[in-house]
RNA sequence: GUCUUCAUCGUCUAGAGGCCUAGGACACCGGGUUUUCAUCCCGGCAACACGGGUUCGAAUCCCGUUGAAGAUGCCA
């Protein structure tokens, strides 16, 4: 029977570890614990090792940094012990051989030695036929125990009436119906012993006493297999909450799948691209899930609030960078002038003389940043002025050119020069003065000492911040330098 | 190939027979604010895949077509 009894909500997330989290899995991970706790229930935390092949040496760290970061606090899993344990199914291997062992013995599995099957020519389309049964099936028990016990190498089959269909309803998708003829008689157990996902997913989800199972819809089409082992055993069925696809778009603008397995948009490669893990949490929470309201950002308390498996769309969703980035944006924006310049100083990669004036340099920043990766590129001028080309004084609505550009940096100069320190009041001062005087828009001038400043059309801060922060001499040396060139 | 599923603006979605001349958000375009660019604010563009039914009435229900995805592994 089951470690846990009570009706108590209680799900798990099963991730194998490959050594990164791929957001579709991240996603998967939140709605199964946004299910449990919003139900007061609990998140489980297993790790599916089966296949050997795919050991990653420090993966299973991988999984438990990105669930904190996440906020994805589970209560139980291999770091953290409970009734139900092991966590990690390598560690759970008698269990699964004994319980394999029993269907046998019900007449429910069976001992297998037809040997590995060679992988299809790569384009051959011919599949294994479902209802091509196995010729281990029918072989006399006995003799296929003694065979297993002589040490011949085996596997132990499922074994599945093709006769009527199955039936078995979905939170999310509704009631699924499937003819028993096209399900295989698949592996349970390995010929090393360990079980196929197939197996230990149901071994392990009984016995950790998980009642709601929330995975991706790719098993929808596997789940009646699911139930028959259920079944054989006399154990409960859990609810089953399939999640819909997520989608990518690939560099010709087709959409499709978010290969899991490509694992391109991985959480610790959004975070190293500079997506705040907050938002890239909010951002999937909506991919595949509505709140049925205008709002769009929410905490994770708030969305242990509001979720419900009724808000659960059923048709895949296209994962799109530039939502999140806007999302990302606006959890920058929330944040603390010293968060912001604590969790962008790592991208900054300051030159050493500016180290000085990064909380300056940040406070610029702060309004104006999507992505923290692209910090450098935004103060790469500050360091050293990059090569322009004077058209880049042309500017329509300032009604700018490099001769508009030259009269002002002509007449400005001298001023700037006067100037003991070069402070933002003061600079603005002088800049709003000309434009005064000479009844143009404040535009002009500004865009003249800003491309002279920077070499950049778009820039955090304006003229008098910048010169703030290049200070009086290597303003000075900017401006005679733009001149001269006009 | 077979089986299963899905189908509203470019994208994420609201919509569970009349409230829909289909709402919100991102992106895009235009305007305004701002000591300039950006931010911010306001406005605009833009969709019910197609064809049949059912109904007084369909984005919403049914059937078909088309399209898309998943499964068909000693991977999970």
């Amino acid at each position: 029977m089951s470690c846990m009894s009570g009706k108590k909500v209680r799900t798990r997330f099963a991730p194998s570890p490959t050594g990164f989290m791929h957001v579709g899995n991240l996603r998967t991970a939140l709605y199964a614990y946004l299910l449990a706790k919003s139900q007061g229930g609990d998140f489980v935390l297993r790790i599916e090792d089966t296949d050997r092949a795919r050991y990653v040496e420090g993966a299973v760290q991988v999984i438990y940094d990105t669930l904190a970061r996440a906020g994805l606090r589970h209560d139980e899993g291999p770091d953290r012990p409970g009734d139900c344990g092991p966590y990690v199914q390598s560690e759970r291997r008698e269990i699964y051989g004994k319980y394999a062992e029993e269907l046998v013995r019900k007449g429910s599995a069976y001992y297998c030695f037809c040997g590995k099957q060679e992988p299809a020519e790569e384009g051959d389309e011919s599949v294994t036929d479902a209802s091509e049964v196995c010729p281990c099936c029918g072989m006399d028990p006995v003799e296929a125990a003694k065979r297993a016990s002589s040490g011949e190498p085996f596997v132990i089959r499922q074994k599945i009436d093709r006769s009527g269909v199955s039936v078995f309803t979905d939170a999310v998708f509704g009631e699924i119906t499937i003819e028993n003829k096209v399900l295989d008689d698949q592996i349970l157990l390995k010929s090393d012993g360990m079980p196929t996902y197939n197996f230990a997913n149901v071994v392990d989800d009984h016995l950790m006493g998980i009642t709601h199972v929330v995975r991706g819809s790719e098993y929808l089409s596997s789940t009646p297999k699911y139930n028959l082992l259920y079944r054989a055993f006399g154990w409960e069925l859990p609810v089953y909450v399939h999640l819909p696809l997520i989608m990518g778009r690939n560099a010709e603008g087709e959409i499709s799948k978010l290969s899991k397995r490509h694992g391109s948009v991985s959480f610790e490669n959004l975070l190293a691209e500079g997506y705040l893990p907050e938002a890239v949490v909010n951002y999937i929470a909506l991919l595949g899930w509505s709140p049925k309201s205008d709002q769009e950002l929410f905490s994770l308390e708030e969305l242990v609030e509001r979720f419900d498996v009724s808000g659960l769309n059923k048709s895949p969703a296209v994962f799109d960078y530039g939502k999140l980035r806007w999302m990302n944006s606006e959890y920058i924006k929330r944040l603390s002038p010293e968060e912001f310049a604590a969790a962008a100083h790592p991208f900054a990669a300051l030159p050493e003389k500016l180290e000085p004036v990064w909380g300056k340099i940040a406070s610029l920043l702060h309004q104006r940043t999507e992505l923290l990766s692209e910090i450098p590129q935004k103060i790469a001028f500050l360091a050293e002025l990059p090569s322009y080309e004077t058209d880049l004084f042309f500017n329509k609505k300032s009604k700018s050119s490099p001769e508009t550009a030259k009269a002002v940096l002509a007449e400005l100069l001298p001023r700037f020069e006067a100037l003991e320190e070069m402070a933002r009041e003061a600079v603005g001062k002088l800049i709003e003065d000309y434009a005064e005087a000479h009844g143009v828009k404040l535009g002009q001038p500004m865009w003249a000492v800003r491309i002279a400043l920077s070499g950049l059309p778009v820039t955090p801060g304006g003229p008098g911040e910048i010169m703030e922060i290049l200070g009086r001499e290597e303003s000075l040396k900017r401006l005679r330098a733009a001149l001269e060139r006009l």
